[in-house]
DNA sequence: AAAGAACCGTACCGTACGGTTCGTGTTGGT
DNA sequence: ACCAACACGAACCGTACGGTACGGTTCTTT
């Protein structure tokens, strides 16, 4: 039986695992250590010297390496807020709009650096069953997004803007026209064209070719 | 200067790396052992065990670790092939049913373990500067399936069955409708839907809306 | 049949890292 | 001023793994 301090199983998803001031500044630099480096960059004795804390201070706090690397995504999971859609008084102008908005945010996060290394050390620990990391950025970060896209969409259908069955069906199609492969590419250290960097330029093209597919 | 036995930048993207019989078994052995358990299940001697070798020969053949792991990548590059088109003889049916089948072959691939084994490997070891993993993985695998459906489309385009500008972008809309977020799901863990898992119904939707999009 | 190359199995070495323990200092409460 | 809790830093341990060396075996070539 591996205990570990942190125990994200037993904490409600939207709930903040609420660390100390201490740990934040421990997680943050453990993050910009993977980041930097990726997985094999983050040793607990690297940590604790670069954080000016003892690996004893990190098995009191994080139980082990394991509940470290949990702590790290959910705490960066933990900063990552999507606004929440302005409300029903929108017209279709500005719900469009908002819609650009998020996937623009979308984007923004999702080739982030910090995303990045995260993504890529939930993907090489997801191999193991009990597999804590994949489900906790899953769980922690796109269902969240894919949760709060769904309302947006559907909101734009209760108002006859747009026209779908399935909201979740709806938004992967939309996520799809976003990201199409960049972000598998960016993932195995390719770099991004200068075109797919203009975030902006990326939001409006998908949202428009979404508006052709499910506009009403 | 790591030196490799195994240098990849040293021959053609199209020329097969051209292992011995033997070499292609112990790398299929390595192959399984990175399905089963990831990377850190690949170890030297673990492979010398299964695959009834000694780690000597494995040094002498791939130089060190790091030449393994992308002979691992290169061989099993090198056994996926996508079918050329049959030619400039198809009427439009024919065509969009070799869009489908293409897509389906694409998703057959990409969902597949190994794919996803690799995917993950080249992935955690794309931090590191100098990444020869995640350029060959982008160069042997991504960049010849792009390649492929760019000449496909644009022969679509010349009989005058598809419009667009830019054939990679037209391409890369048709991965994002295919794929969606099907693929980084699959990467941290998740498993695929009964739905997704339908890859002709997939495949088919997938070109529909892509017609729909950039049709004649 | 003899020579030589390739290869297997195993034992071995050095190192890196996860995890523990301990001595010392620092801080905050009474 | 005293004490208790906390945490820093360093030393230490066990293990796992990459890489090497070597003796014995099989296969090829002449």
């Amino acid at each position: 039986m591996t205990s570990s301090a942190f125990d994200i199983s037993t904490s409600a998803p939207d709930a903040a695992p609420e660390f100390t001031p201490r740990q934040e500044a421990v997680l943050a630099h453990a993050l910009t250590l993977l980041v930097e480096g990726g997985e094999k960059a983050l040793t607990t004795a690297g940590l604790a010297r670069t954080a000016n804390c003892s690996k004893e201070s990190l098995y009191k706090w994080f139980g082990d390496r394991d509940g470290l690397l949990a702590a790290v995504v959910a705490f960066q999971a933990s900063k990552v807020h999507f606004p929440s859609e302005a409300g029903a008084t929108a017209d279709a102008q500005t719900f469009r709009r908002h819609v650009t908005a998020f996937v623009k945010e979308l984007l923004t996060v999702l080739f982030g650096e910090s995303s990045l290394a995260l993504n890529r050390l939930s993907i090489s620990n997801s191999t193991r069953e009990e597999n804590r990391l994949g489900n906790l950025l899953l769980v922690r970060g796109k269902h969240m997004i894919s949760a709060r896209a769904r309302s947006l969409l559907e909101a734009g259908r209760h108002k006859g803007l747009l026209k779908f069955d399935d909201p979740e069906e709806a938004y992967q199609i939309l996520y799809g026209l976003a990201v199409r492969d960049i972000h598998i590419r960016l993932l195995l250290g390719d770099t991004a064209s200068a075109a797919e960097r203009d975030l902006d330029a990326q939001a409006a093209t998908a949202v428009d070719q979404f508006y052709r597919l499910y506009g009403a």
